[in-house]
DNA sequence: TGATTTTTTTGACATAGGGCAAAAGAAAAC
DNA sequence: GTTTTCTTTTGCCCTATGTCAAAAAAATCA
């Protein structure tokens, strides 16, 4: 590959075809559509425990995940609440900063080292509020997480701890393996010592 | 006013300037698409304890609520458990039904006598993904939903039940006035004795 | 209005899961 | 590869909230 005499950090189609195949399980994006955003890219890396979004800040950034794992918390009285994880084909970011101009109150932290395509929340809300296609694919985007946790919720109010550990390992092996199990623990409104003593059986 | 010939389903600009007005704190929706949507609105009302949306039933109708309140729960081992209002102003839809073609999971009753305005599914649909102003409103819709409930689960896994009924009781007061306390309980996953003991102080 | 049904209140008792702390184990750093 | 730090496991005791049931109150109906 031939240096370019300008500092590129162009996507290529190839390098977001993954996260543009995700995409469109969501919602029909027309390659025109794709291209506009990807045109906003930037790729780039993180290490393990490292903070993406923090509270009180406006990074003005989102992620497209394309490896690695994140997971999204907030601090209440001292104590850290995870309240999802994301992972490849993911989008991280702060609805706060996206939609309302609000500092995030919420952490998002990288569980394993992460290379991910970053967007300003600029560039993110301008797509997705004036073209159609990813209007929708951003509405449907809302429309699983309200799901994932509408699901998570209803959970919490009619399974006891055990069940609902259950639960969560059969609908999320994957990160049912990558997370610690404190933050799965959190992630569940358990204490580490309760969810060891489940899985422990 | 005198009767036309045709028997006229049409929802006046003047009686659908309330629930116009609701729409737009959500998202700055034109006169024309308001007008679009009006078109495919039929006034219609409800006693008290009617079911707008059984569950496996698709019933193939949204309704935006002018007066009273409805409340969306499942059934989880024969128990009731709540999961949201619905007041003035408020959309009362399946997801399941109007994005996944699929039977709703969840019942919603009325609460009281409800005045509203009823639209098929398939039209909803049809605005709502092809109208950019539509989508994006809708889209807010699903935002500030997932906004609620994303709190009331951080409020279930961080605080005890007194405080969860005394969160509730401060961010919908007309709800806590309105709603039976047995489905104020189950809204808050605690059971109707414990609320009771809660009230009592 | 009185009769019936539904909802709320109250009591006695049981238990899932929390809090705390120490020990064991695993991962990271040097 | 040894040391340090972070994470998980385990034990003991405790309390918030559940369960069940009956009485009281409120709402609905005829």
């Amino acid at each position: 590959m031939t240096s370019s005499a300008l500092p590129t950090t162009t996507v290529s189609a190839e390098d977001f075809a993954e996260v543009a195949a995700g995409m469109r399980q969501a919602w029909p994006v027309s390659d025109s559509a794709l291209a506009q955003l990807r045109a906003c890219l930037t790729a780039c890396r993180f290490g393990k425990r490292r903070l993406l979004v923090r509270e009180g800040a406006a990074l003005g950034k989102a992620y497209f995940l394309n490896r690695g794992m994140t997971r999204s918390y907030w601090i209440v009285d001292g104590q850290e609440v995870t309240t999802s994880f994301s992972t490849e084909g993911g989008l991280v970011f702060s609805m706060d900063e996206l939609y309302y101009g609000l500092a995030s109150q919420e952490y998002v932290e990288t569980v394993e080292p992460v290379e991910a395509f970053a967007i300003t929340v600029d560039d993110l809300r301008r797509l997705t509020c004036g073209n159609l296609e990813l209007t929708n694919w951003m509405r449907v985007i809302h429309q699983n997480e309200y799901r994932r946790i509408h699901r998570s919720h209803k959970e919490q109010l009619t399974l006891p701890a055990r069940e609902r550990y259950e639960a969560f390992a059969a609908q999320f092996p994957s990160v049912c393996r990558r997370a610690r199990l404190t933050d799965i623990a959190s992630y569940l409104g358990i204490t580490s010592s309760t969810l060891s003593r489940i899985r422990a059986r």
